[in-house]
Formats: structure tokens, C-alpha cells, sequence
DNA sequence: ACGCTGACGTAAC
DNA sequence: AGTTACGCCAGCG
């Protein structure tokens, strides 16, 4: 298949997609479901590029720790901790309380 | 055309 | 246990 732009992006953006409501996932998660852990800059940086997408949650993506790194690529820094408390996800000071309880890993809930 | 930066993560010191 | 360095790949100056 002529893969062009890299298919890592499209499948980034198709995990994010599937995201459950009151989820979230971390960059290397998805990485790593991926096959590629060590590219998790990688998805952040396709997170970057689903703001031309328009249909990718990524407010539902966290780093490892569960902090909101990217909230401030965000229509506004507070637009990002506001949509998820919105789905249930509690989070204080840009970092997910209930992390480990949201926390959606795609190589376990998509694993084959 | 070339190089730095960047929504991360892990290893090493 | 905290900090520094590196790897990864693509977008942009």
C-alpha cells in the first residue's frame, strides 16, 4: 500500500477516535499499541496535526502521568481540564486525580 | 536544502 | 530519588 503520509498519524488519530467517553489514554500508550513506544513524541506530535483533523478528542490524550501537557495547544489552557471533568474525569492542577480509574489502554481494551 | 524544535518516555548518571 | 541525555519522526524556519 503507498502508505504517504505516514500511516502512524491515521492510526493515532483512529485509537484517539475510539476513546471511550470518561477515558483517557497516554501518548505512549498508544505508542506502544502502535508498536512504536519510543515514537510516543510522535503521537503527541500527530495530536498536534488532529487539530486539522477536527474530529480528534484529544483532550482524552494525557502524558504518562496524566497530566494535561498539551492543554495549552487547546482553544484555551482551561478548555482542555473543562472537557474532561465534563466526561467525569476529575482533574486538579492540569493532572488527572483518578488517573489509574479513566486511564483507557488500547493494547488491553484493542488488544488481539 | 538543512537543522531545530516539539502534546513523550525510558535509561543512565 | 532527582536530573540529564537520548531516541523517535515529522513539520516548519
Amino acid at each position: 500500500m503507498d502508505a504517504k503520509h505516514t500511516d502512524f498519524f491515521k492510526d493515532v488519530f483512529d485509537v484517539v477516535r475510539l476513546i471511550p467517553k470518561g477515558r483517557v489514554t497516554s501518548y505512549g500508550a498508544i505508542a506502544n499499541y502502535l508498536g512504536t513506544k519510543k515514537s510516543s513524541r510522535i503521537v503527541g506530535y500527530a495530536m498536534n496535526k488532529a487539530h486539522t483533523d477536527g474530529t480528534i478528542p484529544a483532550h482524552r490524550v494525557v502524558n504518562r502521568k496524566g497530566v494535561l501537557s498539551g492543554k495549552n495547544h487547546f482553544a484555551t489552557p482551561n478548555r482542555m481540564q473543562e472537557l474532561l471533568e465534563n466526561e467525569g474525569i476529575l482533574v486538579k492542577d492540569n493532572s488527572i486525580q483518578n488517573f489509574e480509574q479513566v486511564f483507557w489502554d488500547p493494547s488491553i481494551e484493542l488488544k488481539l
